[in-house]
DNA sequence: CGAATGTTTGAGGATGCTCAAGGGATGTGG
DNA sequence: CCACATCCCTTGAGCATCCTCAAACATTCG
């Protein structure tokens, strides 16, 4: 945690606070990166375009997450990041960031942390990738974003999903219609009640001994 | 790059050179987390058990990697680390780490670097898990080996396969038996050939293709 | 209101898993 | 040094999961 004095002069570095409408880019592949995003309203999905000009999502960004961090060693962003729906964004210049960083150790140590956390979390999406069937995959999915809502003070058991289920599919491995069945069958097993994009969680138990790693019967 | 006065440094904190036997653990999950593990010899798998009690691989470490980066934020270790091969590696204690990169900025902005290129490894590997067949994965498991090789200036065509076939599998999703399948096939190919665990690779550029994102037919 | 985009459902088929078995390599104790 | 156990690798046959293709309906937006 940060000081208050500090989170002053975090502010001060705050390039400016941007709105993204449905649609608009934060940044694109390719732009040259200068500076790292805290979301501080609505979402976010970012993914790259592989050799034969297919989308490939690699991840969404929710209310109080970073984004830009995988570019740091790099000169440009490797990936697109999109608003997916009106979104309110604080950029914050890498150079100077890590400039304040020298001054403020608990921010260096936080930079750290945050980073190590990112790491982190993408392994257990890899485990889920390379070791769950579809149902675990999605269940996974859902609790996932369910556990960041309840991590920002957000309602953990009901939230908006501003994704489509396209792109649902496609971070997930999964075709649409694989992922539009998997919806239907955990409804119909009253795990989960979807009304157009609100996501409501019936049995949060349930749901997560689904997620939880299991075998593959 | 760190001046020769800051390497220095960072001699000054390493640890402790220590080797491993292969089958050592040179962490287990669980264990405090203390410090960071470079790499100067041999290979080292990482892995988490699930709740099943199955081994879940999350990465292989070659020399001049790191390991534990992924522990910054957690109290202990959230992976085991293992050694494949005899394996020499120094360990650097992350308190003091953090303490000397608020003195020199290179090293601070190296860390970052290191951290950042790691979340865009595993969004690299993310994307190969959902989107590749087994072929492909295969293919971008040995050209992501051949060019971690090249990068320290080793042969990037010829190496040794320090983990199993099951190791394999489990890290890229893949039964043990596809994988067998799938090197026989790639042998007939000639692509590669596999000689027991030395693995030379024939047409780095069919591999290459093979490797990169290639729609599902 | 039409066009584009997103969602759902069905039918058939391919990829990769499971189960089964055999051979080879490695290591340990007698 | 051999016998035995264990682990690793390979190959085959059958099958399940999930993808592809196809079509219809819903929703959003200009």
């Amino acid at each position: 945690m940060l000081a208050d004095s500090e989170i002053e002069h975090l502010d001060n570095i705050v390039q400016r606070k941007r709105v993204l409408k449905k649609g608009e880019f934060l940044f694109k592949a390719g732009d040259p990166f200068d500076a790292i995003h805290a979301i501080r309203s609505g979402s976010l999905k970012s993914y790259t375009i592989s050799s034969d000009g297919i989308e490939q999502l690699t991840g969404f960004h929710l209310p109080g997450e970073m984004v830009g961090l995988n570019a740091v060693s790099t000169e440009a962003y490797p990936s697109f990041a999109k608003a997916l729906e009106t979104s309110l964004v604080c950029s914050i210049p890498f150079d100077r960031l890590e400039a304040l960083a020298r001054d403020l150790p608990a921010l260096q140590s936080q930079l750290f942390r945050v980073m190590s956390g990112e790491i982190r979390d993408e392994q257990e999406l890899m485990m889920l990738l390379s070791k769950k069937n579809a149902d675990e995959r999605f269940a996974a999915f859902v609790m996932n974003l369910s556990a960041r809502y309840r991590r920002r003070g957000l309602s953990d058991k009901e939230f908006f999903l501003s994704m489509t289920r396209s792109d649902i599919g496609n971070y997930l491995g999964l075709a649409v219609e694989t992922v539009s069945r998997l919806i239907t069958r955990l409804q119909k097993k009253e795990l989960i009640e979807i009304k157009d994009r609100y996501l409501c969680i019936k049995d949060l138990h349930e749901l997560s001994a689904l997620a939880g790693t299991s075998c593959h019967h």
